[in-house]
RNA sequence: GACCUGGUAGCUCAGUUGGUAGAGCACCUCCCUUUUAAGGAGGUGGUCCUGGGUUCGAGCCCCAGCCAGGUCACCA
């Protein structure tokens, strides 16, 4: 493995720590008395009082016979101050001198004993009577510093180390360790919310014989013994209506889906869908309980309904606009598509400017009405309701309308953010609409659904009537924590892996002028380029390889160039 | 998938017409007992993303590729 100097540094130091018998690694408990951010909150109560701390430490300003350090536990940062005398009771200086000036770094795991105080400027410190090395850090971090501003200095920036090394992410950029609590509380929010009403949160299949319930590209993985093909799920609607089937009232689950298509700032190939259904109900009932909802989540995570997204203040307040979708086209692009069939509305498509082919149907063109001419301009969260029954193969026929369905989706800031329906539960009708996106299927919508036979009898069994939602938890989360990529919400990202650093190996070039050297060394540098009958520019690197790899000399005497062996 | 931009020290970034690879922070040595983007003096550190090509000479020009971000397409 090549190292850089700087790690080199920091294995010498672990080294002479071991040297003088302290073991960088230790394996007992290190119990700690209190976090950071209790005492900085509570700083009367803390004052001249003796903690034990543990966590990374993040600087350290030497001074002489004085220190300061900043130690960053899992709640917050504080400033450690180190007097020599005062952590060295005895004439052994050995831990101050050696081991925290010297062999500690930045990064290093520590543990700390000692008295709270505030210094003369002001800042809540601890005075350091013990210190205790829990564990040693081998590689460099980023310093990563703020000035009295607020200003920060070489902030660690580049995303592609920041979601490749998320780990380093979170330890030197506060901030992103924010946005994931916040990404919980919201969860913990959902959960509460349904909790409380007597929802039974699931789990169901991810690895499914058939994707159903959304129409996407889906991952395909393989059984082994069973020798079947397996799909990892696009969606888990029909699992957990099969279990509204089952007699439950309402269930719910957090559903990683994983969907084979194209990665972008809103598209992560694995993403997060929070499914509700609910025995008995409509969809109007389903957005009462929608508003309900996102008013709590607001709150709990953010203390307040009104949210700043982007340049955009949004306000999750009850109640939200509700819009059916024909009117939206109709105010948006002058057109009343009521009613309209195939021909007339590819007309209207065409004079708006939106590309029509004839694979689409009336469903997909009032779709894409929607979403060029209207989408973007729903800012404050809107209900978007009653979509054309094309688009919707598992929702209920609308009410009072045979050509729309009871569907709606909540559009924030502009973008889809939920998705339900007063759910289909006609088994007749259910099978009609999958025979139709069969139709899709032969058409060549490689996206359209497959038929869920077992779906199909368990609806034959008769389901009561329901409403069923999808929200999209990194959506919500993004909105919620003013983020504009998804990868700013997931942990861990999708990436393409990182290039394998080649391993050390000489190239033929090098070993041939190695071989040369082994019989002639020293060796004036003009003749041993020409021996080596090597173009410039390829001794030019077999030169600067060897020497790198501190095989080879490179000596500038009296006499001129001269190479020799190591 | 298409296009645009980028990849140089541990981090953030300069790098002129192609002519010995730079800065700040970090790191190392020394000074400094309440500092805080601590300070002062000196120093170390490079696969200039990879592979070809042009050239006496390439971080820079040309070709191909890899990775990332952005925009678009597709999608939630």
């Amino acid at each position: 493995m090549q190292l850089s100097p700087l790690e080199i540094i920091r294995r010498e130091s672990l080294q002479k720590l071991r040297e003088l018998g302290i073991n960088p690694y230790p394996a007992k408990e290190f119990k700690t008395t209190a976090s950071i951010t209790e005492i900085l909150n509570d700083f009367k109560q803390f004052e001249g009082k003796e903690v034990i701390l543990a966590g990374r430490m993040m600087s350290r300003r030497i001074m002489g016979k004085a220190s300061f350090a900043e130690l960053k536990d899992a709640s917050g940062r504080m400033q450690i101050y180190i007097n020599r005398d005062e952590l060295c009771q005895t004439d052994d200086k050995t831990m101050y001198n050696s081991v925290f000036k010297k062999l500690l770094d930045m990064g290093d795991i520590i543990g700390v004993k000692g008295e709270i105080f505030k210094t003369k400027v002001g800042e809540i410190s601890i005075n350091l009577k013990k210190l205790t090395l829990l564990s040693k850090s081998l590689r460099p971090l980023p310093v990563v510093k703020k000035d009295a501003e607020g200003n920060v200095h070489d902030a660690f920036s580049d995303p592609e180390q920041r979601y490749r090394q998320r780990y380093v992410d979170l330890i030197v950029n506060d901030h992103v360790k924010e946005t994931f609590i916040k990404r919980t509380k919201i969860t913990n929010s959902i959960r509460e919310f349904f909790n409380s009403r007597g929802y039974l949160e699931v789990e169901t299949p991810i690895l499914q014989p058939i994707p159903g319930g959304a129409a996407a590209k889906p991952f395909i993985s393989h059984h082994n013994a069973l020798n079947i093909p397996l799909y990892l799920r696009i969606a888990n609607e029909l699992y957990l209506k099969r279990l509204i089937v089952g007699g439950f009232d309402a269930v719910y689950e957090f559903s990683k889906d994983f969907r084979n298509e194209g990665m972008d700032r809103t598209h992560n190939p694995e993403f997060t869908v929070m499914e509700l259904y609910v025995a008995y109900k409509d969809y109007i009932w389903m957005m009462k309980m929608t508003e309900e909802l996102l008013e709590k989540v607001a709150m709990d995570s953010n203390n307040t309904t009104e949210v700043q997204i982007g340049e955009n203040k949004v306000s999750f307040k009850a109640p939200f606009q509700k819009v059916p979708i024909l009117d939206a086209i109709k105010t948006h692009t002058g057109f009343d598509v009521a009613g309209m069939n195939e021909t007339e509305l590819r007309n209207v498509c065409q004079k708006v400017g939106i590309e029509v082919d004839e694979t689409m149907g009336i469903g997909k063109m009032i779709d894409e009405l929607f979403g060029e001419k209207c989408e973007h301009t729903y800012i404050q969260p809107t209900f978007i309701t009653d979509y054309p029954k094309e688009m919707s193969p598992l929702t209920k026929e609308h009410r009072s309308n045979p050509a729309l369905t009871e569907r709606f989706e909540l559009m924030v800031n502009g973008k889809e953010l939920a998705n339900a329906y007063s759910e289909l539960n006609d088994p007749i009708d259910q099978r009609e609409r999958f025979e139709e996106q069969l139709k899709l299927l032969e058409k060549g919508d490689d996206e359209a659904m497959f038929i869920d036979q077992d779906f199909l009898r368990a609806l034959e069994y008769g389901m009561p009537p329901t409403s069923g939602i999808g929200i999209g938890i990194d959506r919500l989360v993004m909105f919620m924590t003013n983020s504009s990529s998804i990868q700013d919400v997931l942990f861990f990202p999708q990436m393409k892996p990182e290039p394998k650093a080649p391993a050390f190996e000489l190239n033929d070039e090098e070993k041939a002028v190695l071989k040369i050297l082994e019989t002639n060394s020293p060796i004036l540098l003009s003749e041993l380029k020409a021996k080596s009958g090597l173009s410039n520019k390829k001794w030019d690197k077999t030169i600067k390889g060897l020497t790198k790899h501190n095989l080879a000399k490179v000596n500038n005497t009296e006499e001129g160039l001269f190479v020799e062996l190591v």
